[in-house]
Formats: C-alpha cells, sequence, structure tokens
DNA sequence: AATCTTGCCGAAGATTATTCAGGAGAGAAG
DNA sequence: CTTCTCTCCTGAATAATCTTCGGCAAGATT
C-alpha cells in the first residue's frame, strides 16, 4: 500500500530570488546589524514577511552566516599579503591544508595559472609573515612562493547581492 | 578661568582588548547570530556586560560592522578571480577606483611587487571578466593585468580575532 | 468553479535587548 | 591603613524585538 507521503511532491525551496530577496541580500550583506522592522520598511514587507524571507535564505545557504567584521589592525594583524604558493605535484596536499589553521589565514584557493595556490593571510609584523612563509615551505612539495604585500586597501566587502546586467555598453554603473 | 572640563582627562577608549574582549570577538567574527545571553555564557559573562562590550567594540571600531555573507554562487556569480593590474604611473588613479563601482569587485589594494594593484572579483562568467578586465584595461596608465582565476576555494573567513604568539617553534597549531 | 498552494498581513505571546541601581575590587591620595 | 574614585560587574525591570499563528487574497491546478 502506498503511503501518502511517497505520492506527494516534495516541498521545493525557490532556487530562484525574487526582487524582494535581492532588496534583502544586499541590506543584510552591507549590515545585518538591523531589525526585522527596519528591513521590512526598507524593502516594503511586514517584519514577518521579512523573517521568513530570511529564514529560507538561510536555510537554503544563500546566506551562508552572519560575522562581524574585525578591524586588522585594532586585533593586532595590520599586515595583508597575498601568497601565491607554486607546489609541485596537484597544489592540495592535506600537509598545505594544514596551512589553514593558523587564524592569520583568511582564504586559500587553488588557482588556474602559474601558482598553484593563492592564500590571503593578514600579519602581525613582517616577521610573522617570514615565520608563516618558513612553515609553508616546509610543506612537502611547495616549489616557491609569492608575496604581495599590500601597502593599503581600498576595498574590502563581502560578496554583493548585485549583479551588474549589461557588460558590453556600460562605461561605469552610477554611484 | 579654566574650565574644569579642560582639566579632567578625557575618558579613554581602552586601546587593548582584554581577554574577554577577544573571546567575545573570537565569537562573532565566527557567528554574529548569538543572543547576548549566549554569548554571555560562551565567554563567561552576563548578558549586559557582553553588551556593554560589544557596544565599546563597535564604537571604537574593532567590529567594523556585522554582515551577512552570502553564497556566491547562489547569486548568480560563481567565478573568483584575483586580477592584478600594473598601472604606469602612481596606481590609485581616481579613475581606477571607480572601477570599485562594480558589485563584482570586492577587494582592492595597492600592493608591493610587481602589480600595482590587486583586485578581486565575484564574476558571473568568463565573459563577464573579460567585460570588466576590457573596463579596467580602459583606465589610463593601466599596462597590464594577470588574472587567476579560482579553482576552488578551499577557505574564505573573515578577520580572525585570535594571532598566533609563538612563531618561530609551533610547526602546527593544534586542531 | 472548487481546491490547493503560496505568501502576505496584523495581532499576540515568547524571547531578547537595554537600562538602571547597587556593589565589589583596584588604584590613588591622604 | 583608610578613604575616595573609578571601573565594571550583576540581577532586576522595562522596552523592544523576535517569532508564531490565524486569516485572507491571489494565482495555479484540477
Amino acid at each position: 500500500m502506498e503511503n501518502i507521503e511517497d505520492i506527494r511532491p516534495k516541498r521545493r525551496e525557490p532556487a530562484v530570488l525574487d526582487s524582494f530577496d535581492r532588496r534583502i541580500l544586499a541590506a543584510l550583506a552591507a549590515d545585518a546589524d538591523r531589525s526585522y522592522a527596519a528591513l521590512g520598511e526598507k524593502v516594503g514587507l511586514s517584519p514577518p514577511a521579512v523573517h521568513e524571507r530570511v529564514k529560507r535564505l538561510k536555510r537554503s545557504g544563500v546566506i551562508r552566516d552572519v560575522v562581524a567584521r574585525l578591524d586588522g589592525t585594532a586585533v593586532g594583524k595590520p599586515l595583508i599579503a597575498f601568497v601565491h604558493v607554486e607546489a609541485a605535484g596537484w597544489g592540495k596536499s592535506e600537509r598545505l591544508m594544514q596551512i589553514a589553521r593558523f587564524p592569520e589565514v583568511e582564504e586559500m584557493h587553488s588557482v588556474a595559472g602559474d601558482a598553484s595556490m593563492i592564500l590571503k593571510v593578514r600579519m602581525e609584523s613582517p616577521q610573522a609573515l617570514e615565520f608563516l612563509l618558513g612553515q609553508i615551505h616546509s610543506v612537502p612539495g611547495v616549489r616557491g612562493t609569492k608575496s604581495y604585500i599590500a601597502l593599503s586597501t581600498y576595498l574590502d566587502r563581502p560578496v554583493q547581492a548585485e549583479v551588474t546586467a549589461d557588460w558590453p555598453n556600460v562605461p561605469l554603473p552610477p554611484e
């Protein structure tokens, strides 16, 4: 005998983001410290409606998490560097992955190009960077590194909800 | 006649972060969606005490902001690339700054090394990246670009509150 | 047309944020 | 050593927000 549960289609998570979702995401990516009431007023929905949508966006993974962004200098790590690591065999050795345990390492991407891996790190000092590079070089298979030290950061923001639609013709988007 | 206000020392924002601050920052950088009660339990303080500290950390700028981190793929930008821009004169022409208006551009650093500027961008497609590169090349003074396309991202987290203390001797920090 | 589904709203209760009045502890001054 | 001041904590009370719920309307499906 068939169970009615088997017949009913699964509740589908709407894969598409409508205009409200976009506006909510844009607002939350800029400032997640707002109340649902404030958010609702901004996007044109009631607080419960916004709440429901945010809950869905979190559950579906569109919103990965909500975090506080700290000032690197204030926490004692004023030095940002991008480290390109050239590895011999295939980049993602488990050993290299363990470099990610250092809290100084914020990003780690395998890349196409003449670097196997790009790391974004935030260090206490040039000396600390030197030590970290030592750690990286001690990983078997690592052939070399190239470091680019940031002199100043002009922009540093999270993933934006907006997507540029009309690329070819637009010289610059409006302010 | 002297005003008493002139004599009294200014209320100093404590420039140092004590152990409680550190723990609060670490917790908020990982997940800012907690209640003050939950945070307080985690760090060993009452809710009002945590509240007061968080307010101070925000006011003093240690906490820059609280944001929702979105899934790049879910918002339609699955392609991450690091673009190294080599500019002729001095990197930070106002014109190049305007590239930051594109929501695809998430970071922009001037760097020491053979690139004048490093951009982190999140694109809809390789075509979109091509268009963006076109925009960059149209900036006067830009001599060339080198793009590193991320194949996969193994780590992507915000500024961590922790700082590695004992560099030389530590081979790897504990899990 | 009837039914189902989705998604909104307003109202209400549960939870949380925020304020406030003490009070303990650490220095500084007498 | 005592006293004063300052800082920062706690617990209680109030204000605000979150979260749930019932009802309704619009569109899709049967």
